[in-house]
DNA sequence: TTGACGCCCATATAGGCCCATGGTATCCCT
DNA sequence: AGGGATACCATGGGCCTATATGGGCGTCAA
């Protein structure tokens, strides 16, 4: 498997560190990323990670701008600045800095979430609210569409 | 890496030298770069730090301009005259002069912003805040962008 | 002569490397 | 099938190096 799937929650110890899952470290492995590289997420206090690829795509994106308007600044500042590197010990551990601690609102525990091409950091509880909204959102999509269906919604 | 990348702050000491962070040493070193070019960034009171390809990309923006107005002319002087060169000590310090002092209100600390190819110095407190801006104008791009695929339907 | 600046050294702390421990799931052998 | 051995993994901690920071001293120029 070379996706990053399900959800591990790890504590920080005394020195700051917190283990990737070995699953996760896997697919880093498999998929060749020497570096893991973080990004704030833009509305969710989650950090996403994954290889340079993910810097890659977004470099792509920003070279489509035109270079001199306020959005290529923007994204710029966005990709470069709000993000960084996380190097994992040989121990399989990363250590939670100031930086992400501060977006997520993580301080013992870290929720590692599998996106397919990538994974979230989270601080638990806060995954547990987010994915409360998200099932509940989509619980009233479906009952939506059932109905529109005229009440034939099987399930 | 060969690119400036992450937010690092650091502290000016008694004797008004603060040292560049290490990653970004290391990315001087990787680029060639014999010494940094700093010019004040033109609407922000941010510093643009990078090697000489930076005073580059400057004069091909200033070569955009009408060179009739007045602003090819302003933008001139500013790229050549209002700039400076920041010499590393050999710890990897630099002396925050009163040229950065009076664009960027510093005084106490530095943040260095990473933007890929070249780096920023900002007041702490102003990046804060201009962070935050950049996040909202971020944001309700996306949303726009999200709508447009709403109504249009594919993805 | 004074002040700015470069060079050198000192030190505390953060971060990386290495090894140990304990828990858990798995496998194997009887 | 049961029980013990084993492998793997999260966690803890010692130690050493790199880095940020502080400060002394000499040099050069105004």
């Amino acid at each position: 498997m070379d996706r990053f799937l399900s959800t591990a929650t790890n504590k920080i110890d005394s020195k700051g560190r917190v283990s990737v899952p070995a699953h996760f470290r896997a697919v880093v492995a498999k998929r060749g990323y020497q570096e893991l590289y973080a990004l704030k997420a833009l509305d969710r206090p989650a950090l996403d990670v994954g290889g340079l690829d993910l810097l890659d795509r977004y470099e792509e994106r920003i070279a489509m701008e035109d270079p001199f308007l306020q959005s290529a600044d923007d994204m710029s500042y966005f990709v470069h600045g709000d993000s960084d590197f996380l190097k994992l010990d040989q121990d399989g551990r990363i250590t939670v800095s100031e930086f992400i601690r501060a977006h997520t609102g993580i301080t013992t525990e870290v929720a590692f979430v599998g996106r397919g091409t990538f994974f979230q950091m989270w601080e638990p509880a806060r995954l547990a609210e987010y994915g409360a909204q998200v099932r509940a959102r989509l619980l009233k999509m479906r009952q939506a569409a059932s109905n529109e269906i005229s009440n034939g919604g099987t399930e």
